[in-house]
DNA sequence: GTATATCAAATTGCACGCAATTTAATTGCG
DNA sequence: CGCAATTAAATTGCGTGCAATTTGATATAC
């Protein structure tokens, strides 16, 4: 005879987990960029690399770690691929030879046009306005900010 | 002289994407996970097959694929894992050769009672109350939905 | 009834994420 | 000054995700 279903069983249920939304909604939106980003030769990490040297070139990478909460074990692979493609250039600190600065190249640059169709094309994808994607993204920052606290 | 800011450069504001809100926000939340489940030696993707798998028992590799949105390049190594670990066997259908029928061992079963303590946990590090993270949740599969359509 | 198409898993290859360790440079303490 | 502690990247090892291909079984067409 089946047991009756406990609280328990309610909590572990897949559909009300809260991460599993996170998770899978994640992934989902990674394959919507993924062509688009396909066309720059990028993937979804690379790209969220070159947003952050976008709007502020020259860091090291420890500063582009903490943009992204992301550390060297990720990022100098992903960012010795981004130099094999002549996106970036990666050269030691004169002051401070442990650390590593991450420019642009000409070419990097470049790519920031091409890349600035991309936000709409996904915006469009999700249906959703304006303020609807700002309030939930407000939302799930917010959460995060609990979870890394 | 630098340019003046435009409507692109705001869009590829990092901090204005839902999608690295999103990225970001679910890597943080199987951080939370690691400690909880490194205790029943379990990853998080693990951890998500045997939610499925406590909730209906002797699933296809494919009925757990589209339950996780996953396919079997990813589960099927998976699986294997959990059946080194002995937590579920993985036997071909007599009915259909083509299928592998996933059912859980004892150990597997009897792992449910030690993960069910796991969602409050989480619950109680994201400081929401219960309303709010199933609003939260529920907008969030309804993107999801909206990005797989 | 055999050939073709379809299907379910498995396999291969590549790029993350991240814990743990290593390497090399700098800081700080006595 | 000399040396341990700290720091920044890089490296190693493992487990995903996923596209593309392969393998083997079943279904369909003719």
């Amino acid at each position: 005879m089946p047991n009756k279903p406990t609280t328990a069983d309610q909590a572990l249920q897949l559909d009300k987990q809260l991460c599993f939304a996170l998770y899978s909604t994640s992934l989902a939106m990674t394959k919507v960029y993924k062509p688009l980003l396909a066309k720059l030769g990028l993937t979804y990490p690379q790209y969220v690399v070159m947003l952050v040297l976008w709007e502020n070139d020259g860091l090291m990478v420890s500063e582009i770690g903490e943009r992204l909460f992301l550390d060297s074990g990720t990022l100098t692979p992903l960012l010795k691929r981004l130099e094999s493609a002549g996106l970036i250039t990666r050269q030691r600190d004169a002051e401070d030879e442990r650390r590593v600065r991450v420019k642009l190249t000409a070419a990097g640059n470049t790519l920031k046009k091409q890349a600035a169709e991309i936000p709409a094309c996904v915006v469009a994808q999700t249906q959703f306005d304006v303020p609807e994607l700002l309030s939930l993204s407000q939302r799930i920052k917010n959460l995060r900010a609990h979870l890394m606290s």
